[in-house]
RNA sequence: GGCCCGUUCGUCUAGUGGUUAGGACUCAGGGUUUUCAUCUCUGCAACAGGAGUUCGAUUCUCCUACGGGCUACCA
């Protein structure tokens, strides 16, 4: 019965996109997979029929595959396999651990109200648990809808969570709960278990908003006479505002962070973060890394504030990692038609020169604008601090005469005839460099100058810098 | 209201019955750099509160406060 290897799943339901919360628990289930030599499942809990939408699918699929979670095995879609539910759902009524309720809707929604005026907390009054098999067949005949309710026996659960530890309940805190609706459709706890079950899922490890629906679950798999997997809860991901993470924080779904120019392993990294640590200092990870330390015992308990400022510069982090093809690649993977008319190599190298500055991709694009472009207008405030008068521009001119004449341009050439100009003309380099630089680029802050110069060309180089001479000091 | 869970710098966290309570992000300042970024150094900053156990509690127990979750014919 004991299996070796573990077999997990993430089942999120339809109704959204993947969001960040949704992201982390799959990549834990994922990682505690894949740590273990396990399988990771994906199953699509689509049984409200109204908010369940195959776009949702689609999307959250392409999330989990863009954050390089991968499932093992075909996607179970709940949808389909109404009629194994219906097995179990007869199975309970025939072993009488559920029974038909014929109470309407209206009636028990009127008496929770009641109850929750009077500050009570509801519970189900059982008004059906034992009515006698004449009334059932006179209900059924005169076809009264009913639900069916699983009887739940008088006792205490005890259930051991990987990460919260024990965990007793009274079973006279739960109702008499519903597992199938009047349409005969079964209701979210009935699902998860025939379905984990089904599965084989030996760990269940899901958010902890469903801690208190495991002694309801457990209680089924004891009216079916199944085994229990193991259970481990994650912590949730809160707001800065220590709410629910939601929409009212900005960003929540993983394909805006895509968009956004984030690198999914820069993601994966920082949601691993968010409620474990490695138990060492170590905090740049790589997927394949993260797999190897990872372990359900370093789990936190409480729940963890997202901060994008961390995951800024986790993605930082990450950019710098990579190549400038890589880059350029990630940059294409967001704008595809990015720098298209131009050499690859060309802006690889642009890449590689800037990737210590950008946090995102889309950074990245963004700050490199006057590789490719001459700049249209200069930064107002550089200009007056650096292009202060007319003297600037004759030192710009002999410069400019010395690089027209320059034949070798190189990194070190270009700078060898700055500094000569500057020393020619008695002033500090600084008082070039600052100006060709805005000359060169229309902002003061940048790479080095010279591998600047070296990556524009001498054409551009001269070009921008005759076209400055005749725009500046005046804006 | 009831039940369950939690509480170490602003945030993510390490940690122990006796520690100068450590690291990371952020922020502030210094250094390096032609600028910015990087890097580096320094600084700011925490054991929720109250009892109890103990020679000694941040660490163990209880209570309170605060926070979160659940309390559907949603999942």
């Amino acid at each position: 019965m004991t299996t070796n290897t573990p077999r997990v799943r993430f089942a999120p339901s339809p109704t959204g996109q993947l969001h960040l919360g949704g992201a982390r628990t799959a990549l834990f289930n994922w990682l505690f997979a894949k740590h273990h030599h396990g399988k990771f499942l994906l199953r699509i809990e689509d049984t409200d029929r109204q908010r369940s939408k195959q776009e949702h699918v689609d999307q959250i699929c392409e999330s989990m595959l863009w954050l390089g979670l991968t499932w093992d095995e075909g996607i179970v879609y709940q949808s389909k396999r109404l009629d194994i539910y219906q097995k179990a759902i007869q199975s309970l009524l025939k072993t009488d651990n559920a029974y038909r309720c014929f109470c309407s809707k209206d009636d028990l929604s009127r008496q929770r109200e009641e109850a929750q005026k009077r500050g009570d907390g509801y519970q189900y009054n059982q008004a059906c648990r034992n009515i006698s098999e004449d009334v059932i067949e006179q209900k059924l005949s005169s076809s009264t809808p009913f639900t069916l309710r699983l009887r739940v026996p008088e006792k205490v659960i005890t259930f051991k969570d990987r990460i919260y530890g024990e965990i007793n309940v009274n079973t006279s805190e739960l109702d008499d709960f519903i597992i199938a609706r009047t349409d005969g459709h079964p209701t979210y706890n009935l699902v998860v278990v025939v379905d984990d079950d089904d599965m084989g899922i030996t760990h269940v490890i899901r958010g902890e908003d469903h801690i208190s629906n495991t002694p309801k679950q457990i209680l089924i798999y004891d009216a079916l006479v199944l085994p229990t997997p193991e259970f481990a809860h994650l912590p949730m991901i809160l707001g800065p505002d220590k709410r629910r993470l939601s929409k009212r924080h900005g960003a929540t779904g993983v394909q805006e962070y895509r968009d956004m120019g984030y690198l999914s392993e820069a993601l994966n990294n920082y949601l691993a973060l968010l409620g474990w640590n490695p138990g060492t200092e170590e905090e740049i990870f790589s997927l394949p890394r993260l797999t190897d330390v990872f372990s359900v015992e370093q789990i936190q308990k409480k729940p963890a504030v997202y901060d994008e400022k961390k995951l800024q510069w986790v993605s930082g982090q990450h950019l710098f990692k990579l190549s400038g093809k890589e880059l350029m690649t990630g940059v294409r993977s967001i704008f595809p038609d990015w720098q298209k008319n131009e050499e690859d190599t060309y802006i690889e190298n642009v890449c590689e020169l800037l990737k210590l500055r950008a946090k995102s991709l889309t950074e990245l694009k963004n700050i490199s604008t006057y590789f490719f472009k001459d700049p249209k207008s200069y930064e107002e405030k550089a200009v007056r601090k650096r292009w202060k008068n007319d003297s600037v521009n004759s030192l710009v001119k002999q410069l400019l005469d010395e690089l027209t004449s320059l034949e070798n341009w190189t990194e070190s050439g270009a700078e060898i005839s700055l500094r000569k100009v500057a020393e020619e003309e008695g002033v500090s380099a600084g008082k070039l460099i600052h100006p060709v630089r805005l000359a060169l680029s229309g902002v003061s802050a940048g790479p080095s100058l010279f591998a600047m110069m070296k990556l524009l060309g001498k054409e551009t180089c001269l070009r921008r810098i005759e076209t400055a001479l005749g725009k500046l000091p005046t804006l």
